[in-house]
DNA sequence: CCGATAAAAAACTAAATAGTTCAATATCTC
DNA sequence: GAGATATTGAACTATTTAGTTTTTTATCGG
């Protein structure tokens, strides 16, 4: 059997997580992944293929572990949801600020295929269920329409974490927004 | 006087703007530049003090072109200036996509602070221009409001710039972004 | 407790990078 | 046209990078 190792993948990817999502793909050394995550690049060679692999990985781990907080799922869908997605959706845990798979898409050109791939899907999905919420109110504009264009403020808001502004001025933002999509 | 130089400044910036636009700043390499201007690194480190202030000079570059394509002082100001900003605002010349300045702000960690203080001045001039032509339509809400959040807005769109959507779906979300904020 | 086995640490490799230096070269002035 | 002068090109340096190989070390089964 031999030695057992002393990490699980989990475990990594939570910890590699932040380091990507706040200096993204290229601007993240292995040195430092090393560092972050305690596990020595021989352990994260046996773990991932390479770096690109571990990116996805914590890709994939991100989008599912926001998924989770289903803050588009939660009875009953209205405007409610949306406004709590819009203002808790983009996280702010000290260093790690927006969202990793907003932040994520101005490398895909140095990024593989597949990072491509996962995020489109999750946006999607997140259309989707943005889409299902603002159907239950029944406004008189297509709900995809809205969903759409609720997503690119979104989106907005997102990459605005990199400026220094204050919590209040993006609050006020979403406040004026959720105002205006009300009466579509 | 000796031998004349074979390039100028200003050739230099524009063509290496695109080239950071497209890549950013860590993804583009000395050699690329030097392709790109056909200044070889010499040239280049005699007008430049080093990679970042040629950026930071191609980022003023580009804030200054910007600018003078007035979309948003063309008289009378109002809504249709707005919309105009928002739909042709962000370029798709070829490679160079979505706004070069909110392209960076995904870098600042790694940018000089220069280039955090062009970019977060130059929104705020947006945002005046913005709440201006806002103001002339007389709407009920505050127009710096309204401004900042139409800001917001257009930033998604930009970054959503590195996905392959169509051009159609990107007029479709200002359209409906448009009716709503119409209404404030 | 011993030897097989697997993990972890560390040394190493090859390539790319920004930035420098120095020699070659072209042009202007006189 | 000669010589001063600034530009250009190319060789060079030092550092950092992702990734590999080798050595050491810990743990398990017998």
């Amino acid at each position: 059997m031999g030695r057992p190792k002393g990490f699980s993948r989990e475990e990594v990817l939570e910890k590699a997580m932040p380091v990507f999502w706040k200096h993204g793909f290229a601007d993240t050394s292995l040195q430092e992944l090393e560092r972050a995550t305690g596990v020595n690049k021989s352990g994260l060679y046996t773990e991932f293929r390479d770096k690109e692999d571990l990116f996805v990985a914590c890709l994939r781990h991100y989008l599912e572990s926001q998924g989770k907080r289903g803050l588009l799922t939660k009875e009953p869908l209205g405007w409610k949801n949306v406004e709590t997605f819009l203002k808790n959706g983009p996280l702010n845990k000290g260093e790690q600020q927006g969202c990793f798979s907003i932040n994520s898409m101005r490398e895909f050109a140095i990024l593989p295929d597949e990072a491509y791939g996962v995020v489109t899907e999750n946006r999607a999905l997140l259309q989707r269920l943005l889409a299902l919420n603002i159907e239950s109110e029944k406004p008189f504009m297509a709900p995809s329409a809205i969903a759409e264009m609720v997503l690119s403020f979104f989106s907005g808001l997102c990459i605005e974490r990199n400026l220094k502004s204050s919590k209040a001025s993006s609050t006020r933002k979403i406040e004026t927004f959720m105002t205006a999509i009300r009466s579509l």
